[in-house]
DNA sequence: TATGAATGAGAATTCATTCAT
DNA sequence: GATGAATGAATTCTCATTCAT
C-alpha cells in the first residue's frame, strides 16, 4: 500500500478509536489492530501515539478555520452586494453542523479529548482553539461594524456563540440525535438573531413580569 | 489530623490535581505529594483514585442541583407574586456563577475530564449532567407556561443556554478571567433575554421560512 | 483484661482466622478486628504476625509431642505387663484423632499452612515435625525390637503411618467429616495392624491372583 | 525464541520458583530474573501469576489422571487374563513415584501450595484432587469386586494409601531423597498389600470388638 | 496499657516504544 | 518496508508495622 495512503488509514482508524475509548484508554494495540498492521508499521507513519492524535487535532481546526473563513467571505460578501445576512448566517451554520455530522470521530476527539486533560496537547490545543474563537469574534466585528447586530460586548457573545454551538453540535449531532439539521440551524440562528438584533433595544415599554429585551440591562436579570 | 478534617484536605488537594492534569494522567502519587501524605495514607481514606474523582463529581452535581432547585424556586416566588422575573434570573446567574468562580478546580474537573470521559464512571456522569439538564429544561418549561418567554424548542434552548453558560464559566470564570461577575451576568442575561423575549414575535409575522428578529426594525435589509 | 488473658485470646482468634483464610491471606486487621482490640494492641502481645503464627505451630507440635511420649509410655507399660498392645494403640489413635478434631483450627494452621510456602517458617516447622516423626519411628521400634511387629524398614512404614493419619485428619476430622472417631480409628488401625503384623509373613501358599501378604516382596506388588 | 518454548521456559521458571518460595511469596520479578526476561515479558505469555499456577496445577492433575487412568487399564487387564496382579500394581506404583521425582517442583507445588490454600483457584483444586481420589476409590473398588482385597470400608482406606502416597512422596522423592524407588515401591506395597491382603481375616474370627491380625500367629498375646 | 492514624516498601499489572529479523 | 516479541518505567493498591497520643 503506497505510504500516503496507509498513513490516512491509520489516521482514520485512530480517529475511530479515540472517540470510542478516549485518548488515554485507548491503545496503540487498539489502532494497530483495527488497521490491521503491525505494531512496528504504526510507528513507520508516526512517531508516537500523541503524533497521531495531534494530528487529528491539526486537521479539525484546519477544517474548522477554513469554514469560518468561507463564513467571513460569504457573509462580506453579502454586505458589499447589500442583501439579507440571515439566509447567509443560516447557510453558515448548516454548513458547521453537516460538517460535524459528517465527521463525528473527530469531533468527539476534540471536544471531548482534546480540551481538557493532557498538558501536551492543551498549550497547542488552546492555541488553535483560541484562533477559532478569533475567527468568531471578527465574523461578530464585522456584523456590528456594519451596524447589523446592537452595541453588545462581543467577547462574552462570541464565547455564547460558541459554547452554544459546541454544546449543541455535541448532544445533537454526535450523540444520537436525530434532529433534521435545518430545523436546528433554524432554532439556533432565531436565538442568536433575536439576541443580537438591534430591533429590541429601540422598544421601550412597560412590562408586568414579561420577560423582554427592551430593559436596557441595568435591572439586571435571570438565570442560567 | 482528625479524620473528617484529613478527608477534605486529600478531597481539596486531588480537586486541584485534577484540575491541573487531568484524571488520567494525575497520579495517585501526585495527590499524596501535594497533600504531603503517605502512600497508603490516601487509601484510608478512599476505595481508590476513582473513588476520590466521583465523589468530587457527585459534590459538584449535588450542588449544582441544590442551585437550580433554589433558582427554580426565586422564579416560582417571582411569577406568583405577579413580580418581574428578570431580577430574579439575574440574581440566579450570578450565584452560579459565583459558584463556579469560587471552585475552579472542581469546574475543570468536571467539564474536562468527567463530561464525555469514556472511564467507567461515565455513565453516573452522564445521569447527573442529564439531571442537571432536566432541571434547567423545567425553568425554562416554568416561564413559557406562563408565557413569559415566547414559543420555541425548548430542548434546543436549553442546550444552547447550558453550553454558553459552561463555556463563558470556563473561559472567564476558571481560566484566568478579571471580569467583574456582575457584568458578565448582564451581558449574558441579555443575550438570553433578547433571544427568549415575546417582543419581537408578537409584532410582526412578515417573513416566511426565513428567520428574523428585524420584524420591528425600521432599517430593513439583513439588519439583525 | 490480664495479659496471659488477652495473650491467649488473640492467640485463639489468631488460629481462627488463619484457618480460614490461611497465613498469607489472613492479615493483622482480621486478627484485631476478630478480638475487638486495636491494631497497636496487637503488637504489645506480639512482635509480628509471624511470631504468633509460630507461637501456633510451637504449641501444637508441644502438644504431639506430649501426646506420642504419652503413647509411648502406655505402649511401654503393655509390653512390660506382657498385655495385649493392640487396644493400646486404639486407645493412643483415638486421643490423637480427638485432639484434632477438637482443635480443627489449628490442625489445619499447620497442615495447610505451615509446611509449605514461608520460608522463614520451614526450618523451625521442619525441626519440629521431623521430632513428630522420630517419636513416630521409636514407637515402631519399639514395637519391633519386641517382636511384636514384622521386619521392614521402619523409616519408610513411619513415613506411611505419617502420611495416612494426617491425610486422614484432614479429610474426616478437619474438613467436614463426620464418622464416628471410634470407627474410623478402628478402620484405620485394622490397616496398620495387618500391615505390620507378622502373621502374613509366616504363610506361604499359592495363590491365583489374589492379593496376599506372604509373597516375600520379591515379585513387586501394584499400585497407588 | 519460538512463543510456545519461551512458554514452556516460563513455566518451568515459574515451578521452580513456586516450589523454592511459595505461590503467595514468590513474585513476578521473581520468576521474570529467574527467566532473565522483562517483566512485560510475562505478561505477554500468562494473563497473570495465578494463570502460569494454574496452568501448572492443572498440568499436574492432567498428567496425574492420564496415570491413573492406565493404572486402572493394566489392573483390569490383569484381572480379566486371571494374572496376578500384584506385580501390576507394583509397576504402576513405581511409574507413579518416577513421575513424582522427576517433577519435584511441580509436586511440591501441588501439595505444599495448592492443596488447602484460600486462594481464590482451591475451588478447581479441590475438584481435582477430588478426580484423582475418585479415580484410587475405583481402583480399589475394582479389586474388593473381584475379592482380591478383604471387605473394608474403601473410603477410609482410599485416604490412607492417598495420605501415605503423597507424604512418602514428599519425604522420599522430593526432599533430597536417595533411596532408590523400586526399593520404596516394593516397602510400600507389601504394607499395602498386607493391610489389604484377605488372608487373615478368612482364618480366624476369634477377637470380637478388638481388633487383631494376629489371627493366624502362633505367638498370640498381643503380638501383631 | 491501649489506640488507630500514618506509613512506605513492595506487589501485580499495563502499554508506548524499540529493534532484530 | 513490515513485523511483533521484548521491554521496563510507571501505575494502582495492600498491609505489616510504628508511634504520638
Amino acid at each position: 500500500m503506497p505510504a500516503e495512503e496507509r498513513r490516512e488509514q491509520v489516521l482514520k482508524i485512530a480517529a475511530d478509536v479515540f472517540a470510542r475509548k478516549g485518548y488515554r484508554v485507548a491503545s496503540v494495540t487498539d489502532i494497530v489492530d483495527g488497521a490491521g498492521i503491525g505494531r512496528g508499521t504504526f510507528y513507520l507513519y508516526f512517531d508516537s501515539k500523541k503524533e497521531v492524535f495531534l494530528e487529528l487535532i491539526e486537521r479539525y481546526f484546519s477544517d474548522f478555520a477554513l469554514m469560518l473563513i468561507e463564513n467571513h467571505k460569504q457573509l462580506e460578501e453579502a454586505i458589499s452586494n447589500n442583501v439579507d445576512v440571515v439566509p447567509v448566517w443560516r447557510e453558515n451554520m448548516i454548513r458547521i453542523l453537516k460538517y460535524h455530522r459528517e465527521n463525528p470521530d473527530i469531533t468527539s476527539v476534540v471536544y471531548r479529548d482534546a480540551l481538557g486533560s493532557d498538558e501536551d496537547f492543551s498549550e497547542r490545543v488552546n492555541e488553535l482553539s483560541g484562533l477559532a474563537r478569533k475567527h468568531l469574534l471578527e465574523e461578530f466585528s464585522l456584523l456590528q461594524r456594519h451596524g447589523l447586530i446592537r452595541p453588545c460586548d462581543l467577547n462574552v457573545v462570541s464565547s455564547i456563540a460558541m459554547g452554544a454551538t459546541v454544546y449543541v453540535i455535541m448532544e445533537y449531532v454526535v450523540m444520537g440525535g436525530r434532529r433534521r439539521i435545518e430545523k436546528l440551524a433554524d432554532e439556533m440562528i432565531e436565538y442568536h438573531i433575536r439576541a443580537l438584533s438591534r430591533a429590541g433595544a429601540d422598544v421601550d415599554e412597560g412590562r408586568r413580569g414579561n420577560i423582554s429585551a427592551k430593559t436596557k440591562t441595568k435591572k439586571g436579570r435571570g438565570a442560567l
